[in-house]
DNA sequence: AACATTAATGTAAGCGCTTTCATTTGGTTT
DNA sequence: AAACCAAATGAAAGCGCTTACATTAATGTT
């Protein structure tokens, strides 16, 4: 591998010079531009990213930690965000959280050892207090799908209660009365949001929310299924249930299908992200949208803008949810 | 952020001692250790990873290039990979190929400028000779779901036409006849050595395979829905559709409802990955495993044993297949 | 034509580590 | 106690770049 060096032999000038035109090529001549980039391509020379970012302190790298790698969410918020910094030569590196203090914390550790320039953070169970901290030492972060009024301008977030809002308000209109809500952990700020929204609904219409038709659950397929199981078995009415998200929705449909209960015609079921799978599923899900591939894209943004100092639109910090409307919610 | 060069002077020894006690300590007498772990910890030293890797020359990063970050298969896959990888200490830096020539070079291109010890790619338009060419050079690397029989030690494969086989023979074996088969791309291998494997099949039961009763699509939900309906429009006999994905699959069972068709009395549909919502689909949807995850892992296997010399299990080249059984095909 | 400016280029000192090789230390052997 | 040897430690030269500062060349001013 040809190094920096023998670029500067080759063409004849010194090792500053070279470094000049790698670098935007200020301040040289077109002369010896043109002869070190002869130079370059007749070594094939490849800049080495670890000694630029030894020498400019800047690794043109930003850390990425998502609490999962797979599932739809995080899918789409990663491709997002690599598609906006790949374009600009930036690079990802990306570790898992598995929603856990601890994973989480070893992650941002991990990031920052890695030298990263800055850091997008999608943490759930990490403190409020930490991530106050964290903004004030010199490593810059983005936080996702989660707001801090303390360090709102490092948030990107869905305003997931006015979600959950709009979710059981479709539901309302619809002629529905007995809802029952299928969450996420309650500990996650995003779940406890959207049933807020929920009972904002509920309260509008005059309808005192009943703890009784809650379930609490893990956000996956299996947590909708029991979900529905748990709530069928309180013989408690209920003729719709919202879940705080199309997994689990997708669960829930399935186990009252099992249980023999036809969607929507005997319980109306809405979503809550608006997955690909959603438009896929039978009935097809009525569900709310999370954009979050725009979201993670505006991350990225973000990033470019306020580390980079690249030109980049207005940053959007709260993005909004909106309903979309399919079948699997009938009208009473 | 202290350097090595304040752990030195605050434990008293030079600078070779400190590095020597942080990379496994060998050679150094217990005393001084604990002298430099204390000096360590008051100054709550964390060594710059980029400075090691210039001056030892690995980076302890692997790159990994998939088509997509989004979407079920390659989700897993990279969560299989990055657990393990994250465990010995290795971290991974991610790019997107976006199934496209092109992409992928620069792709890996991209990720060996960044000094990545090995790579771990999913690639499906780059060339064999392209791979193999690479494969001579220094650059370590494994190959993700690609087999080229070349270079095979560098692959980690699906049986894929065995896949392909399973799911038509399954169909047969339930009295199946007219086939109709929706394939993903043809040029991508997987795709095409799983429809080897159905036509193999086929000709097991002395069927001779109908190409017309053939939809090349592109591994998406859209695809598997437009398969459907051109080949319903076609007006040939047709009781039971493979599809070579699971997504595919989704997209078929919709499109078919859509025409008035019940699945699986009217028409029987089989899927290809086993994704997590095949069994949270209505109907759930049989179909045939691919356990990408372990693939994953087992890529991430390859890597510490051949290029970090940690001691792994056998590697494993090439998966088999298993066929999962559910309710998405009826017997005839 | 002498001097002041500005642009182009070069010099050399790092960046924070690893690693080879030389030196010192302490323990054994005779 | 002299001689020897292995283990522990240190000195110093890189790794391949960037960048502040110094130097030289080119251009403009009066």
């Amino acid at each position: 591998m040809a190094t920096i060096y023998e670029v500067s032999a080759l063409a004849g000038v010194s090792l500053a010079t070279v470094s000049r035109v790698m670098n935007g090529g200020t301040r040289v001549s077109e002369k010896t531009r043109d002869k070190v980039n002869k130079a370059m391509e007749d070594l094939n020379y490849r800049p080495s990213s670890i000694a630029r970012s030894l020498a400019s302190n800047c690794s043109n790298s930003v850390g990425i930690l998502v609490s999962e790698l797979h599932g739809p969410i995080y899918g789409e918020m990663m491709s997002g965000i690599e598609k906006q910094l790949r374009t600009a030569g930036k690079h990802v590196i990306i570790a898992a959280g598995h929603s856990d203090a601890v994973s989480e914390k070893d992650g941002i550790e991990f990031l920052i050892d890695r030298n990263c320039d800055a850091l997008i953070l999608h943490v759930e169970a990490i403190s409020d207090e930490y991530l106050i901290e964290l903004a004030k030492s010199k490593h810059p972060f983005i936080l996702i799908n989660r707001y801090i009024p303390q360090i709102s301008d490092n948030c990107i977030s869905l305003n997931n209660r006015r979600g959950g809002y709009l979710a059981t308000k479709a539901l309302l209109e619809h002629g529905h009365r007995d809802i029952a809500y299928i969450s996420g952990p309650l500990w996650k700020m995003d779940a406890s949001d959207r049933y807020l929204g929920h009972q904002d609904a509920l309260s509008e219409y005059g309808i005192t929310c009943n703890d009784t038709l809650l379930f609490e659950s893990n956000f996956q397929e299996e947590g909708g299924n029991e979900g529905i199981s748990t709530l069928l078995d309180t013989h408690l009415p209920f003729s719709a249930v919202v879940c705080a998200n199309d997994e689990m929705a997708a669960g829930a449909m399935q186990a009252a299908r099992d249980k023999g209960l036809a969607v929507p015609n005997d319980i109306s079921v809405m979503g809550f992200d608006n997955i690909l799978l959603a438009q896929y599923m039978y009935p097809k899900l009525s569900t709310v949208n999370y954009p979050v591939k725009d979201m993670g894209k505006m991350a990225a943004s973000w990033i470019l803008k306020n580390i980079y100092q690249a030109s980049q639109p207005e940053i959007t910090h709260v993005f909004e949810p909106e309903l979309v409307w399919r079948d699997s919610v009938n009208s009473l």
